[in-house]
DNA sequence: TTGTACGCGTTATCAT
DNA sequence: ATGATAACGCGTACAA
């Protein structure tokens, strides 16, 4: 157990200054001399030399690292979202913390002020919708924010990036109306956030264009915490009209859903019709395979570190950017047409 | 876009020195005045002063952080041990970097370095089995090392944390065997780490309790990383004495193969009765439900933990410990008895 | 081209 | 109980 060399171990046993070597880890600050540059290399290979990340951080003031404040990394889309973020920000060469909130306003809280302690320049997240003051913080201190698939309204000079919500939903419902479903039950986000409330609107719009009115009681918008999903399946099918039809549209409570549904033994497309929103790689091992929309993971993963790391090179226009990116409708065999169902 | 205050901004406001207000911010460091403890404290409410987290680290030469170096975010497992012990952690106040080494030794090389540059004071990991020297190297710098899960044989001197791969494996098997199986296929991962071996041995002692000989074209040893997985079913299934009995003891792989046994239209049972090791919350939703070793995530996750943290406060025996947990076998209906398997 | 010296924000030591 | 002040390791003007 013996402690890491030091740049000042370096330059002695090169036989150079400390600066020298510096100006040999960062080249565009200064000139050396090839001879010595060699000398330099060499020794640092030898002794295994590493600048610490602390002291050059303290020096510069800051550090090329972001944080990603993730809701859940046990569900599927968030985990795959980190993988490609951590993925591509490496390419980059900057270093991504990774936090969870599970969806937790406390929790999202305290990755915050972590992500300050460590001064990141940025910071990926799908917020949990509270906190608002705090992210305001955080902005104030120059820290570029991004939101990615989800969004707070109430927060001005963020960047977003997040799928075509409200045409998404529009297509998913107009696919089961256009198989002649006239009771479609949506499953949405809380309609405090941006998200359940685009969706939400997709799914009217959607009816509006069928000339269908919609039944409030088909639409639940359930917490992205806990098993709200799990439970709205029950509820909807204890309907004395139930539905035929099923949109999750809330990506967090998609597991939750489909669990219940199997528990229940629902027949699909038999009784229930089901799309949701999330193509993980399990939707197409499932009995049957699920309809899906999918979010192109790459893509958010993508535009929004590109985001961040352009407004960190201040690259960027001021104005808030809002990226959205397409989700293609995916269709299997989860959906059939209402008169093919004997069942009802 | 204002600086944030330093420690100098509280004393001065307050009307102190910089160490009283340290001292309120480490209390067991020193004494002080409950009424200059009051001003201190709210003029660090007011001025909303956080402490560097690298300058304090400079000072302290350490940092109470972590590092998690798992090998795929995007499979349901890690994702899980990852939220697991991200969630533990932050419980005991540390802070975890998650990197992902997608199985690639170069990545995986990557982030110790980075790690190491961050002088965590402790690293947990499912290692790719390369990077041998690295690891070492590691240690030597006083990073105490962790693995989980799987771990590297040549390595001496760090703590492993995993299931009782030898029984699991074997009780899986004996599981087939018991219903009549007699040619039953394996995949697991590669033998030169130990958890493909012990899972191999697993295999092979159950068949001796059986009096079975075990046909060596139904062991396939794959990569972690890639396809492996997908393959090796192809090719267990296309063989003239086809298996009908199938264990997929490669946790990275168990999305891969899966997949592969759907698309071929497998009958499972029918054609094949299928264990996986692995129980995510998918497993049960295909069709049908498939039997599973359920590795006991949050065991894993806690253990590790305590491991790291135990000897980062220097709390542990010096000797290198092995928890081994127990694994659950989850039996579902992807087994069947042989005889009932009419279509053989 | 190279070396010296100071600052970054915090903790810790030692007087007071 | 409090206050100077020296580290901690690195970047960087500035001087040589």
């Amino acid at each position: 157990v013996k402690k890491a060399p030091t740049i000042r171990d370096v330059a002695a046993t090169a036989g150079v200054s400390v600066s020298v070597v510096s100006r040999v880890l960062n080249p565009e600050s200064g000139p050396v001399a090839p001879a010595k540059r060699e000398a330099v290399l060499r020794v640092i290979d030898e002794l295994g030399y590493r600048p610490r990340a602390a002291a050059r951080e303290l020096s510069v003031g800051h550090t090329p690292t972001i944080g990603l404040v993730v809701a859940d990394l046990a569900n599927p889309f968030f985990a795959q979202l980190a993988d490609r973020i951590v993925w591509e920000a490496r390419g980059h060469g900057v270093q991504v913390m990774v936090m969870t909130t599970q969806e937790d306003p406390y929790l999202e809280a305290d990755s915050l002020d972590t992500l300050l302690d460590r001064s990141v320049g940025g910071v990926i997240a799908t917020p949990t919708g509270a906190n608002v003051e705090k992210w305001a913080r955080l902005q104030s201190l120059g820290v570029n924010v991004v939101f990615v698939d989800r969004t707070i309204p109430e927060l001005s000079g963020v960047d977003v990036v997040s799928i075509e919500n409200v045409g998404s939903a529009r297509r998913a419902t107009e696919h089961l109306l256009g198989l002649g479903h006239k009771r479609i039950g949506l499953i949405s986000g809380p309609v405090s956030t941006s998200t359940g409330r685009s969706r939400i609107q997709g799914y009217q719009s959607a009816h509006e264009n069928f000339s269908i009115s919609v039944d409030p009681q088909l639409v639940r918008d359930v917490p992205f915490r806990g098993d709200g999903g799990g439970d709205a399946v029950g509820s909807l099918l204890a309907l004395p009209d139930r539905p035929t039809g099923l949109i999750v549209a809330n990506t967090a409570q998609v597991q939750s859903s489909v669990r219940r549904l199997v528990q229940m033994g629902t027949s699909i497309p038999g009784d229930l019709s089901v799309i949701v929103f999330d193509d993980n790689p399990w939707t197409e091992l499932t009995s049957p395979p699920l309809s899906a929309i999918r979010q192109p993971i790459d893509m958010l993963a993508v535009h929004s570190l590109e985001l961040v790391l352009g407004r960190m090179q201040g690259k960027l226009p001021a104005a808030p950017r809002t990226i959205e990116v397409n989700a293609d409708f995916v269709p299997r065999s989860s959906c059939a047409p209402l008169l093919l169902s004997p069942t009802r």
